[in-house]
DNA sequence: ATGTTC
């Protein structure tokens, strides 16, 4: 126990066991991230990666000052596990593929009601909604394959016998163009705590993060109509955010890239879509800044994923994975980048986890499907 | 990551 948990310098931490390999430039923009002013700690998750500028899968304590750049673009990007009301014991994937259709044009008049029953305010990116998008996004129906905590999970209200559906997205243009009017104004300076621009920051970044929610809500509602099923929520969780948080006994600012919070209940910390999801139950640690890892993480980046992969597989293959799971990706582009080789195994970054003693498992899951685009190209 | 676009 604890051999996973490296401190790098006072303030810099790191959750990773030896087996799990983290690239230089990832840790080397860790460090920077932890140079800004008023940073206190910053922690790598095992899933750490190189970002744009900072890293991602990671947490960061800042006091008196806010860094929206830490948070990305993506505010409020996140995973939804929903239970269906379908049979995981009797499914078939043709069916299944084949009801799913298409699921990427914005949603038809018959939705208007409902998006406007979600109250959001305007933002102009509501053809969005009900959206996967890009990237690293997906929905993917996924059946339990491992039972670890039978309790927690009659407490959530699964079983082998659901269907899941696990729905990955975010706040799509909304966030991106929050941010980059931020950058336009401060760069990566930040702004202090108590000042117009941060009040103004945290109530942009709070419609993101309502936006993203109510993204992931409708793409699962739109999934249950096409698939003829119900379902219910059963956990919603971001992992692009800023939340007040006292730490050390100081009050400031946990900014979150890539890390999940450990404080708010049962998580899914998903694989590549080859590869298992783990259903977890977080232990808060103010150690780890009160967070986990989101997943895998990026092994390769995405430019030199078509060469490496294509060596090994065509792209009729890739729409197969070695869990005998399918995958729907027209685009052949991120075929290529989202492939199960271009991510870490999940395994080390959950045995890294509970090795910290950061997680108590409950499930493991297995892919059925994964959708990502019915359409070819979308760039 | 992205209503991006020569």
């Amino acid at each position: 126990m604890g051999n996973s948990i490296q401190h790098l310098a006072e303030g810099v931490t790191v959750v990773a066991s030896a087996k799990t390999r983290i690239e230089g430039k990832a840790i080397q923009q860790l460090q920077n991230s932890f140079q800004l002013p008023g940073m206190r700690r910053v922690v790598g998750m095992p899933d750490l990666h190189p970002g744009l500028g900072h890293p991602v899968g990671a947490a960061f304590f800042s006091v008196g000052r806010l860094y929206p750049a830490l948070i990305g673009n993506d505010i409020g990007c996140g995973m939804s596990l929903w239970r269906t009301s379908l049979d995981s014991h009797r499914l078939s994937p043709d069916k299944i593929e084949k009801r799913l259709g298409c699921i990427d044009d914005a949603l038809g008049e018959d939705w208007r009601e409902r998006i406007a029953s979600l109250g959001l305010p305007e933002t102009g990116f509501e053809s969005s909604l009900g959206t996967i998008g890009g990237g690293n996004h997906f929905a993917e129906l996924q059946q339990i394959d491992t039972v670890s905590c039978s309790s927690t999970l009659s407490t959530l209200g699964i079983d082998k016998k659901h269907l899941l559906l696990l729905v990955h997205s975010g706040s799509r243009g909304l966030g991106q163009k929050i941010l980059r009017e931020h950058l336009d104004r401060f760069q990566h300076r930040g702004f202090a705590e108590a000042s117009d621009e941060c009040a103004d920051y945290l109530d942009q970044h709070a419609k993101a993060l309502g936006f993203a929610k109510a993204n992931r809500l409708l793409i699962a509602q739109r999934i249950f109509e096409n698939l003829r099923c119900t379902g219910a929520p059963v956990i919603d969780a971001e992992h692009n955010f800023l939340a007040p948080a006292i730490i050390a006994g100081t009050a400031g600012w946990l900014h979150r890239k890539g890390a999940a919070p450990a404080d708010g209940g049962p998580l899914v910390i998903p694989g590549s879509r080859g590869d298992y999801s783990y259903l977890v139950e977080p232990v808060p640690d103010e150690a780890s800044l009160f967070s986990v890892a989101h997943g895998a993480g990026r092994k390769w980046m995405r430019g030199e994923c078509r060469d490496r992969v294509s060596t090994r597989s065509s792209a009729q293959q890739l729409l197969r994975t070695s869990l005998g799971s399918r995958v729907v990706c027209a685009n052949k582009h991120l075929l290529f980048e989202e492939a199960p080789e271009a991510y870490k195994a999940i395994e080390s970054v959950i045995e890294s986890l509970q090795d910290a003693g950061l997680i108590r498992l409950l499930a493991r899951m297995k892919p059925v499907l994964t959708y990502k685009t019915g359409r070819e190209e979308s760039r």
